[in-house]
RNA sequence: GGCCCUAUCGUCUAGUGGUUAGGACAACAGGUUUUCAAUCUGUUAACCAGAGUUCGAUUCUCUGUAGGGUCACCA
């Protein structure tokens, strides 16, 4: 559909979306990026941003749950103006605490007879679920106990009968504007009366969602397309109260590369699984931002403040989007290479004490200064830390990676293969003698010389004599890192040091398999 | 199965009633390099199909196809 034929956003009164999930589990990164626009959104109107937690299934919400959608977004960088933390007037913004208002709405639902008690079993409605199914019709309710009269609910409910509370809906074509997929239309026919509430105290989620939409005057939902044919129901609830709707808008899903709904059988989804890899929040954001959104021009590296100010819901795709890991590990990449050593540094650190490369000397404040490789026992700051670190920058992908580029700076004795030593044809005595050269110029170094610009000059001139400077540089670079791929020889020679330089030098030649 | 949503390179996408259909990631090739990265250059690669409207359709309309979502006393 074209652009100009979309719905236009009604930019009347205060902008306020909402983030409304549920702790039923780790918060992922669907929704992350829901909330991510809904944030954008708001704030780019200077409206509010609610947080609200939806914990009205009381099996299955959790504590940790909740408290892990706060961290996540909070380390994320997504901020709301009013939530579980900050009331500003239309709090409670926890479900479980606002069982009063919707006890409230609910009676008046029943009082009206917009909705009924029914108690047929839950039995008995599969059953007549599957019998629908098989015929090719939509499963819907058949409105048995509508029509039960007063005496009859009173004698159910006294026999301690089990009931819930459905609504009642007339046959209508219910149409809404989606900001971003325009005109949706469902027929009501199809749905048949839907259950609002278990009991007068606990509501599910059509109900309790409408509700606090209402209450807490949300002028913009902005959630996943799954909740689509969701709409219609709370549409249905928010007439039979009488409530003003707000806008919606469905943004697109994110797929797994099987085009699926993306979900936990596919690896990581949870946000915090991101951050323990080493990705960094400023990297997922401009990664989720661009799923299923884009400014239109070029550029495509945005911080939050930038998306701020370039996001708009008319641009905001139809069609899922595949989460491409690659591209998010590209980005990351990129925004790990601007960070200054320090800051490298400090995050890259947690890692190596994790790794048990190096601990803290004096633990006292919450970054230390000073570290102890742990194999060694050579005492090291955070600054000589960062030298290595510095070396990876434009190497890792993700923080985590970390370890695995730089642990030969941590270890006592390498254990690779004494083939790895071998450049092109040479044989061992070629290597062996190699080496021999290479300790000679090394030695021949003093102590307060030995630094990048000296060790480079002398074994340049030193592999001028070879074939190619690999003759020299290779068997060096595998003595010193034991990898077949590292940072270069000078860097990773000058770091070593003098001496350790040496020792690795003579254990290569002593090297035999 | 009913209902709903969707459809441009492998992926994320830009774009248009007439364009050499643009960019980014990935892939591949090359430069630079002792290696691996980073970096630079280049290459491969797309309008789901059919019909209609039109001088002209990837773009508008319809049908089909494919994919997805949803059909709970979850959210």
């Amino acid at each position: 559909m074209p652009k100009a034929k979309r719905f236009k956003l009604m930019e009347t009164g205060e902008v306020r979306t909402r983030f409304a999930p549920s702790p039923t589990g780790l918060f992922h990164i669907g929704g992350a990026r829901t909330a991510l626009f809904n944030y954008l959104f708001a704030k780019q109107k200077q409206g509010s941003f609610v947080l609200r937690i939806e914990d009205t299934d009381v099996e299955r919400s959790k504590p940790e749950f909740e408290k892990d959608i706060i961290a996540s977004l909070k380390w994320l960088g997504i901020e709301w103006t009013e939530g579980p933390d900050i009331n500003n007037g239309c709090g409670p913004y926890r479900q479980s605490e606002r069982v009063k208002t919707y006890e409230k709405y609910l009676k008046r639902l029943l009082a009206e007879n917009k909705a009924y008690y029914c108690f047929c079993s839950p039995e008995e409605l599969e059953a007549k679920r599957q019998d629908q199914m098989a015929r090719g019709q939509a499963p819907k309710y058949d409105g048995k106990c509508s029509s039960l009269s007063a005496a009859q609910i009173k004698k159910n409910i006294e026999a301690d009968k089990k009931f819930v509370i459905r609504l009642k809906i007339q046959e209508k074509k219910i149409i809404f504007q989606d900001v971003i997929r325009g005109k949706i239309e469902f027929d009501t026919k199809l749905i048949g009366d839907f259950v609002i509430a278990k009991d007068i105290r606990t509501p599910l989620f059509y109900l309790a969602g409408a509700i606090d939409d209402y209450e807490m005057k949300i002028s913009h939902v902005i959630r996943g397309e799954e909740h689509i044919s969701n709409t219609p129901k709370q549409i249905l609830i928010q007439e039979a109260l009488g409530f003003l709707k707000p806008v919606y808008g469905h943004i697109p899903l994110i797929l797994a590369p099987d085009r699926s709904k993306l979900s936990k059988r596919h690896g990581a989804v949870a946000v915090m699984e991101y951050k323990k890899a080493g990705y960094l929040p400023e990297a997922l954001v401009n990664f989720l931002a661009f799923l299923g959104w884009n400014p239109g021009g070029e550029r495509e590296i945005f911080s939050l403040s930038s998306l701020v100010k370039e996001f708009s819901l008319e641009n905001v795709q139809k069609a899922g989007a595949i989460f491409n890991q690659k591209r998010l590990d590209f980005i990351n990449g990129f925004y790990i290479r601007q960070k200054s050593i320090e800051k490298l540094t400090e995050f890259c650190l947690p890692y190596l004490i994790e790794a048990k490369f190096i601990e803290p000397v004096n633990n006292k404040t919450k970054v230390a200064k000073n570290y102890k490789i742990i194999e060694t026992g050579e005492k090291i700051s955070s600054s000589f830390l960062g030298k290595i670190i510095g070396l990876y920058q434009t190497r890792i992908k993700k923080l985590s990676e970390i370890t695995d580029f730089v642990d030969f700076f941590f270890k006592k004795e390498l254990n690779y293969p004494k083939g790895l030593l071998k450049w092109q044809n040479m044989d061992w005595p070629e290597i062996v003698s190699i080496l021999s050269e290479l300790e000679k110029m090394l030695s021949a170094i003093k102590k307060q010389n030995w630094n990048l610009t000296n060790l480079q000059n002398i074994l340049l001139l030193g592999a001028e004599k070879l074939p190619n400077r690999g003759y020299l540089l290779w068997p060096l670079r595998v003595a010193l890192t034991g990898k077949e791929s590292s940072a270069g020889p000078f860097e990773v020679a000058e770091i070593l040091g003098k001496e350790k330089v040496l020792q690795r030098i003579k254990e290569a030649k002593e090297k035999n398999d």
